[in-house]
DNA sequence: ACCTGAACACCGTTCAAGT
DNA sequence: ACCTGAACACCGTTCAAGT
């Protein structure tokens, strides 16, 4: 039998940091932030929780950090052409996408952790407005507002908020919003609002 | 020396579900979310942390999901009299503020816990617009818009983020907005668009 | 350089016991 | 009815040790 080379004594992939982030970000999506453990995240990467910390020095925050980093930084694409409207509103919809698909992580970005990881996201919303002819100040409060509106309503869909308790328990099909048409007409009333 | 009557043994103010919140909300706000645990709440309220449990048998979660009504219940006031944009700006900004003050909760505002928490002050809204004869189904997208950009941009103004990190770091003052203006600018934005 | 194992100071919660 | 004290099964993290 042939011995591969430079192979670990365990015979298995090496960690990284991604690695770690991906293993991580499954188990939140899986099973919700409250089961992120380190021990857990040990066992989902085969190695002792402790081997981590090799990797991300400063543990569970540099942990999260890098999960809202994952999940938040993802800029609208300032090269594409067309009405600036129409971009914001592609951007919109995959953003809100995935803030849906990754719930378990809203909690964190709505906290003091890992401040640069909207930047670059909120950069490119003033950048397609710009290029779009919007005035810098206007550009400036466009941008905040989009970006605001879009986390604030995916936290709303999250906890499906019922338009009225009382009508969601009686009227059967009155509670139930259909949360995709709610956010593209408030996403109209966003972007019809900026001059 | 004489007695007062009906004192109990530690002759202390018994606990109450209302106590308890307060003093949790009192840790939340001056440490810091992570470091609300039944043992530091135990010792705020001068009682075993295991006395807690006989108020709020579901525990921390109970905790927590009171935290959040105490904090995200505050209708806005339907029968005031005025224009319905200067009715919803005004509970806008009574709002915001409260979302600032209680920043260590914003955390759990944007979870599925206490799904009827906001139900009240998103009812609150619609009627608003409602008797400012907005249509019924414009009324309500208007209604979580307006919510969602709420609570959306001061999640961002916790987290303080930089309009670009690069001009933060580069030109002084323009890294740090005044959100106080950025928070109303959004706000024309979004009551601007209402139709 | 990278990982392990034991240990420490915490958690939330259960349960029997006290008054 | 209301609170206590000990106990249990966890946490995140440090540190010395292994390879």
């Amino acid at each position: 039998m042939v011995r591969q080379p430079s192979i670990n004594a365990q015979n298995r992939a090496p960690l990284t940091t991604e690695r770690i982030t991906e293993a991580a970000l499954r188990i939140v999506d899986g099973q919700g932030l409250g089961r992120l453990t380190m021990r857990r995240l040990g066992d989902a990467l085969e190695v002792e929780a402790m081997a981590i910390y090799h990797h991300l020095p400063r543990g569970k925050e540099q942990l999260l950090d890098g999960l809202v980093a994952h999940v938040a930084a993802a800029p609208a694409d300032t090269s594409a052409s067309g009405r600036w409207q129409d971009v914001l509103r592609a951007w919109a919809g995959d953003y809100r996408d995935r803030l849906l698909a990754h719930a378990g992580v809203l909690p964190l970005v709505v906290t003091r952790r890992n401040p640069a990881a909207l930047t670059a996201t909120l950069a490119s919303l003033r950048e397609v407005l710009r290029r779009g002819g919007v005035a810098e100040d206007a550009a400036a409060v466009a941008a905040h507002t989009l970006l605001g509106y879009v986390i604030g309503h995916a936290a709303l869909e999250v906890r499906g908020t019922a338009e009225d308790g009382a009508a969601a328990r009686t009227a059967a099909g009155d509670g139930d919003v259909d949360w995709g048409a709610r956010f593209r007409a408030g996403l109209d009333v966003v972007l019809g609002g900026v001059r």
